[in-house]
DNA sequence: TGTACATCAGTGAACGCGCGTTCACTGATGTAC
DNA sequence: TGTACATCAGTGAACGCGCGTTCACTGATGTAC
C-alpha cells in the first residue's frame, strides 16, 4: 500500500461521518473501522482527535478558498470601473465550492454541513484554528460585499451578512433531507445546482432591500 | 421541597446545558450536578435520557406554538380582504418567540440554538416527536407564508422558505458570539430586538424578489 | 557487496475513565378498616 | 384513634460498556561505512 494512503482513507472517513453525526457522536473505532485502518493509526499519524478534526477541516478550506481567490481576482479584473455586484460575489463563492468539492471529491452538502458544525458545535479550539488559518480570505470577501452594498450602517451590514450566511449554510447543509421531504410530498426532484441558482437572486436582495 | 421542584430544576439545568454544547456533549452527570439533584433521577422521572430531550423540547415548543397560533388568529382576524403580508406573519413569528421566552424563562438564542440542533443533530427520535407533536401549527404556517407569496411555484416557495427559516435561526442561534464580534471588532453593541427588526425585510425580500 | 543500524508506518492489546442505566433501599405521606 | 399497608419521590452505589489514548512491538525500507 501506498505511504500516505492511511493518511487519506482516515481524513476521507472522518469527513463523513463527521459530517453526518457530529464531533462528539463519532467514535475513532467508527472512523478506523470505515476506513479499513488500525484504530491506533489516528493517534499514530494525526496525535489525537482533535487534531484529526482540525486536518479534515484543512482539507476542504484550503481548496475552497484557493478557489474563492481566483474568482474574486478574476471577477475584479473583468468589471473595473463599475465595481462587482453582489450577485457575482455570490457566484464566486458557488462556483468555488462547486470546484473545490470536486477536487477533494466531496459533496457540496458534506462540506456545508463541516461549515455548520464549526458554528454550532463549539469546539473552541477548532474556531481558533479555522480564524487562523482562513480568517484573512474571509475578511477580503466581507470586504468586497460590503463594497457592493453601500449606504449600509456598519452594523445593517454586519447582520445582513449574517443572514445570508445563515440561509446558503443551513439550506445547503440540510439538502438532502429537505429535497427528499419535498420530493415524498409533492413528487417533485430539485438538483443541487438549481438549488443554489434558486439561492443567488434570494441572498442578493437580503443585503440589497431598503433599510428598514 | 415541593413536589415537581426536582423536575423543574432538571429541564432548567439541561435546557442550559444542551443549548450551550448539544445533546452528545452534555452528560446526565453534569447536567444533575448543576440542577444539585440526585444523578438517578432522571431516570427515575423521564425515563431515560433521550426522554428528557423530548420533554426539554416540549417545554420550548409548546407555549411557542400556543403563542404562534394566537397571533396568527389575531391578524387574520384583523386584515380581512387584502390578507395577510409576509411581514406580518414574521412579526407574529417574532413575538410569539417573544412571548413563549417570558413564559419559560429563556432566551431567544437558547430556543433558537435548540432548535437548530434538531436540525443538525441528527436525532431521529426527536425529528419524529416533534413532527408528530408540532407539524399541524408548521403547516399552518406554512400555508400562510404560500398565500402571501402568490404566483411562486411549489418548488421556489419551499426552498425560499427554507432560506429564510435558515437566517432566522442561525443568526438568532449565534447572536451571542455575533454580537461580542461586532462588539469587539467596531465598538457597536446590538440589541436582540433590534436584530429581530433588521432581519424583518431581510427575510420578507427573499420571499417577495422577483423570480429568476 | 555485505552488514549494522536507524527510521518509519502500522499493529494488537490493554489502560483508565466517564458514560447511561439499574437496583435495592429509605423515609415521608396517604388510605383502608 | 390506632394500625397495617400502599404509594411515591428520591438516594447511593454499583453495573457493564464504549471511549480516546498509550505502549511495546513488528516488519519493511533507507543509509553509512
Amino acid at each position: 500500500m501506498a505511504p500516505g494512503d492511511t493518511v487519506e482513507k482516515i481524513l476521507h472517513a472522518a469527513s463523513v461521518l463527521f459530517a453526518e453525526r457530529g464531533f462528539a457522536e463519532t467514535s475513532l473505532r467508527t472512523i478506523t473501522g470505515m476506513a479499513d485502518v488500525n484504530l491506533a493509526a489516528v493517534n499514530y499519524h494525526f496525535g489525537s482527535k482533535k487534531e484529526l478534526i482540525q486536518a479534515v477541516f484543512s482539507r476542504v478550506l484550503q481548496p475552497f478558498c484557493k478557489h474563492l481567490n481566483s474568482e474574486l481576482d478574476a471577477v475584479l479584473e473583468k468589471s473595473g470601473e463599475q465595481g462587482v455586484s453582489i450577485e457575482q460575489i455570490i457566484e464566486c463563492c458557488s462556483s468555488a465550492l462547486l470546484k473545490s468539492t470536486e477536487d477533494s471529491g466531496m459533496s457540496v452538502q458534506r462540506v456545508t454541513r463541516l461549515l455548520g458544525l464549526a458554528y454550532t458545535q463549539s469546539q473552541e479550539h477548532l474556531r481558533q484554528y479555522i480564524v487562523g488559518a482562513y480568517g484573512e480570505t474571509y475578511e477580503r470577501f466581507a470586504g468586497m460585499v460590503q463594497k457592493a452594498a453601500p449606504g449600509l450602517s456598519m452594523v445593517e451590514f454586519y447582520w445582513r451578512l449574517y443572514f445570508m450566511l445563515g440561509a446558503a449554510v443551513f439550506t445547503l447543509s440540510s439538502f438532502d433531507s429537505l429535497r427528499a421531504i419535498l420530493n415524498s410530498d409533492y413528487g417533485h426532484d430539485t438538483e443541487l445546482e438549481q438549488v443554489m441558482q434558486l439561492m443567488t437572486p434570494s441572498l442578493a436582495s437580503i443585503l440589497n432591500v431598503a433599510k428598514e
